[in-house]
DNA sequence: AGTACCCGACCTTGTGGTCGGTCGGCATAT
DNA sequence: ATATGCCGACCGACCACAAGGTCGGGTACT
């Protein structure tokens, strides 16, 4: 006993790799509901005994999968979030302008989503999970702003982050049906435009 | 022949109307492939069979929701729409508003562009065209503001129009993840801030 | 008699998942 | 060193089942 390095890893959790990176994509393209067992382990170069081996159920893939992006998402956020008050937003900016970059993680975060709003689907907690801590932190990161005076003290923060998650989830969606679209564009004029009216006094209606 | 009479209506109508009913609340809760057509013919309280009788495919069945649909949206689409300028912008929060009282459409469309992203999906081309159409009517209304001089000449309003529809998407998303979101506040304060920065002279950056 | 409506039985295909087993490497006892 | 035992990795055959769709017929209205 001692040692217990019975994991050999290396190996095993290469082809753990391939079928995630093979899931991701799938995922992204067809859904989690669209996409199969078998198509994702004919991709990660496995039969689907073979990928059953290492995730005993589709819905722990998905939940892989998840979690992983999860680490991923929290790392590309400490920049912007960091930067504290109104530079927030732009800091959003370079993140949305970032994910152009990467096509299937745009992709599997819009899809799923939205599948996920049905209750029963197996990513609809964390979904929901998501964007409360996803507002969460823009708020928190916000209020940095206020308490600089570089944002007016009567905000509603809370509705503003929500916008800005929307612009953020909206444009996206549109760009994967056309990448003419240009999200960067798209977010600044309203990012310059909310930046413009919450360090101004003038109060809306 | 002579007449053509045929058409019973009164009775088929009915049930497909039924069946149509059904289709859009399930659909809206599990999307295309999430809902099967025995649980839609259920709902509609007739069976599979009695479905397929009017309706000869899943894929047929798909397309008459998105058509029924496409007629509401456009009839509301026709109040915001006609005020053009700037009153387009204001006018869609009126929409937005609305359709809070209409969950299953929101989540309907919601669910449907997320999941039509794949190529092979049956509401793929139509997703598709329907965002060229929002847009392009958008910019044709929003065209209205610049020769009345309320909009900046130099403004994109392609550009303007993707974030809009962006906002209007985003912001549904999160309220079927949770109803408190405010929809209309979230509209509003961006919709506020892009008046008053499209009507001023400012450029961005 | 014809036609629209609708059902039940049936078929095919694809699905997620189980089960038994093979192979190869590593650790220990000898 | 070599044999023994064990465990992780992986596959092939198989299963239960639900999916969309077909077909033949029955019923009722006109």
């Amino acid at each position: 006993m001692g040692a217990k390095l019975g994991q050999n890893n290396v190996k095993g959790e290469q082809t753990k790799n391939a079928i995630l990176a093979a899931a991701e994509q799938l995922f992204a393209e067809s859904g989690y509901r669209g996409a199969s067992l078998a198509n994702i382990a004919e991709r990660a170069g496995v039969t689907q005994s073979g990928l059953l081996h290492h995730f005993n159920s589709k819905d722990e893939l998905l939940v892989a999968v998840l979690e992983q992006h999860n680490r991923d998402d929290d790392a590309l956020l400490i920049g912007p979030l960091s930067m504290g008050g109104v530079d927030v937003i732009t800091g959003l900016r370079e993140l949305i302008v970032q994910n152009s970059e990467n096509r299937v993680s745009v992709r599997l975060f819009a899809v799923l989503v939205a599948e996920s709003t049905s209750v029963d689907h197996p990513g609809h907690d964390y979904m929901k999970a998501r964007y409360d801590r996803l507002r969460n932190r823009l708020v928190g990161a916000l209020s940095i702003g206020i308490q600089r005076g570089e944002i007016r003290a009567d905000a509603d923060l809370e509705v503003l982050a929500s916008a800005l998650i929307a612009l953020m989830d909206g444009i996206q969606l549109q760009w994967i049906y056309n990448s003419q679209v240009d999200m960067g564009a798209a977010f600044d004029l309203v990012a310059s435009a909310l930046v413009q009216s919450m360090t101004g006094g003038a109060t809306a209606a």
